[in-house]
DNA sequence: GCGACAG
DNA sequence: ATCTTGTCGC
């Protein structure tokens, strides 16, 4: 798929943060009127702790069957190292070689991580999303930031994730008897798509089915490449 | 200074 | 994220 080099990822920490705090005010929540979701693509990134490498694959799912699309894989060096907040800089590259070599456009990517649950806004979903020029959510399994309450037992039930005072996620619970997850919108998508996005993915596991098979994905592809 | 901290 | 066996429960 087509997406532009917004900035070069050659950077450090500081100077990272510097720039998440100009990407912030370049992002939108509004889903782009008349666009219908036909393919959703579900990213993730697979690591070794033995060897500097980062696997990532991008796999995409017809909407709202949900039936395999395509797949997509990249393997890269890691040029930056795991800092709480800065997750993008070290996944970023390797995610979007894997989302270029896709023959197939998504309306819609589900990420790995934070969209705007994040310290400065920018999670990972939304620094991809400048980058790609679509709609992106963050599905994430654990919190960064924010407080909240659990949400009830049902499968659909959701709890605002409340940052300094601002509603920053959503805590949904997409299975019963399971932890839930920490959904937050990325670029292009108001907090309400995201969730409904999220949770119309799901087929009896706790991850979307785009984000959990592109985990899977990630994961074999370590195994064999290295 | 202390505690928290996506993957 | 990864390192790892078994174990509890549907």
């Amino acid at each position: 798929m087509k997406m532009h080099s917004l900035h070069p990822w050659t950077i450090e920490p500081a100077g990272a943060r510097e720039l998440q705090r100009e990407l912030a005010g370049r992002l939108r929540f509004q889903f782009p009127p008349g666009l219908r979701v036909r393919h959703v693509c579900g990213v993730d990134v697979s690591s070794a702790r033995t060897d500097n490498r980062l696997y990532a694959a991008a796999v995409v799912f017809s909407f709202p069957e949900l039936e395999l699309v395509e797949a997509a894989t990249a393997v890269l060096p890691a040029a930056f190292p795991y800092v709480p907040g800065l997750l993008s800089f070290r996944e970023g590259p390797v995610l979007l070689e894997a989302l270029q070599h896709l023959r197939v456009t998504p309306d819609v990517v589900l990420c790995d991580g934070q969209g705007t649950a994040h310290p400065r806004g920018v999670g990972i979903a939304s620094h991809l999303g400048l980058f790609l020029d679509r709609p992106t959510l963050g599905v994430a399994k654990t919190v960064l930031v924010g407080d909240y309450n659990p949400p009830g037992p049902e499968p659909g039930a959701v709890s605002p994730l409340v940052h300094q005072g601002r509603v920053v996620g959503t805590v949904l619970r997409t299975k019963r008897g399971v932890k839930p997850v920490f959904i937050s919108p990325g670029h292009l998508v108001d907090p309400d798509t995201a969730v409904e996005l999220a949770l119309a993915c799901c087929q009896g596991y706790r991850l979307p089915e785009p984000v959990r098979q592109a985990h899977l994905l990630s994961n074999r592809l370590r195994r064999v490449k290295a």
